[in-house]
DNA sequence: GTCAATTCACATGAAAGAGACCACGGTCTAGTG
DNA sequence: CTAGACCGTGGTCTCTTTCATGTGAATTGACGA
């Protein structure tokens, strides 16, 4: 190892780290008070109180923004019903289940599946009939008495994929079962979810609604100053980092998630250069950086496919001012396919995974007309991607 | 000059296909007592 | 006799292709002033 990063390595280890807990700022760390969400916290137990007499509480759904603590409020109200079941013996099961999850329960089969594995049942990942699956979730409830609440969050992404036929089925499986009854607790952050659904499962399952309001800065503060009294050592933060996580974080729409994000990476940031204290800059280089990582993770991630097409964006668009079209994308994207010997998909795939792209926020692309010369997207792929260094990491993935 | 019709270059939708997984049940095979 | 290997069938899931339809404004061309 070469001398100069031994000394770094060494300089690094003695010195004392201004991080004492960095736990505390991990998106899935859960706090022992959560501050600013007493009353909805209070709600949603009020709501959901029957349960413990083994009526059925009503369906909730609950909206927010991302970051606003949904997941983290009701994990805290749900906690505490098991607890509370558990010592009076009340046959409560609380099922928590994340319907973005990729491979699990992101598709109707596999939500079921989960499910009944919840209770225990060992079900294949595939190969089985939907309808199989779904009467062995139903013996399973049915097999004794006992109150489920069923909490799905990320609801839209659920529907988005597979339609509302399986909240359907969910909402109306109450009527078949006899010794048991389950309730749903839906959680979206699309606060236009509740529209796009069908009207019958619309109505039963929002029969309660909740909405979590996002964070103002202040609440974002108070948020971030008790997480850092835990997380950093004294005395290490400069005065201004936490208005300026705060002041970020509420324009993103009081995302404290992101707030929290921004505070740790600023810490490393500041660690790494070691200096002794995180100051206001080491905020902004965090922002830059989160984004930064954000992106290149999103392109390294990328199908092949699709890593090809941004190749083919990025290549088309370099030393250009103007911004570019679908067609010459395509044409460019057919001849990297020939040498990398790719099998070329079709224009129609290709258009799609354009708007994929901007979707994910790496290249923006929106649809426009240009009158007689037709309709088409104009893309636009930010400066910051026509690098070489981005070049270079698509090159490789693509093997050109 | 005005206005509706036309036209371009794709966008957008729906449906269906291909191929990878997988479970299940039946048949065959080889090893065991 | 039995455990395990090996099909064939039928199911899901993802990624694509195929076919069909939609779309917004620049352009065109007819019309009237």
């Amino acid at each position: 190892m070469q001398q100069e990063l031994v000394n770094f390595l060494e300089g690094f280890a003695s010195k004392k780290s201004i991080f004492v807990n960095k736990k505390v700022f991990q998106p899935s760390y859960k706090p022992t008070t959560i501050l600013h969400r007493n009353d909805i916290i209070e709600q949603t137990a009020k709501i959901l109180a029957p349960v413990l007499k083994l009526e059925k509480p009503s369906n909730l759904f609950i909206y927010g923004k991302t970051g606003t603590g949904k997941t983290l409020s009701i994990k805290d109200v749900t906690d505490g019903f098991s607890k509370l079941a558990a010592s009076k013996n009340i046959p409560l099961k609380i099922i928590y289940i994340n319907c973005k999850l990729k491979r699990v329960s992101d598709t109707e089969y596999r939500l079921i599946a989960q499910l009944s594995r919840e209770f225990g049942k060992t079900i294949p990942a595939t190969g089985l009939p939907t309808d199989e699956i779904y009467k062995i979730f139903f013996n399973v409830v049915e097999e004794s008495e006992k109150a489920v609440i069923l909490v799905l969050d990320e609801i839209d992404q659920l529907t988005k994929k597979t339609g509302s036929e399986v909240l359907y089925n969910l909402t109306r499986i109450n009527e078949d079962l006899s010794k048991s009854f389950i309730s749903l607790i839906g959680i979206s952050n699309d606060l236009n979810f509740v529209d796009t659904l069908d009207p019958r499962v619309k109505s039963s399952l929002s029969e309660e609604e909740l909405l979590f309001p996002p964070y103002n800065a202040f609440q974002i503060q108070d948020i971030l100053t008790e997480r850092s009294d835990l997380g950093f050592a004294k005395n290490t933060l400069d005065s201004g980092v936490i208005p300026k996580c705060a002041a970020y974080a509420a324009r993103e729409h009081g995302d404290a998630r992101r707030a929290l994000e921004l505070l740790r990476i600023a810490g490393e940031l500041a660690n790494r250069s070691s200096s002794k204290k995180v100051a206001t800059r080491h905020v902004d280089e965090a922002e830059e950086k989160i984004d930064r990582d954000r992106i290149l993770d999103a392109i390294r991630t990328q199908p092949k496919q699709a890593q090809a097409a941004l190749f083919s964006i990025i290549s088309t668009s370099v030393g250009k001012q103007n911004p570019i079209f679908t067609g010459a994308v395509y044409e460019f994207y057919k001849e990297i396919c020939t040498k990398t010997g790719l099998r070329p998909l079709t224009q129609r795939r290709l258009s799609d995974i354009i708007s994929e792209l901007d979707m994910l926020g790496i290249i923006t692309a929106r649809v426009i007309s240009k009158g007689r010369y037709g309709r088409t997207r104009e893309i636009v792929a930010p400066k910051t991607l026509q690098t070489d260094a981005v070049r270079k990491i698509l090159k490789d993935a693509i093997n050109l």
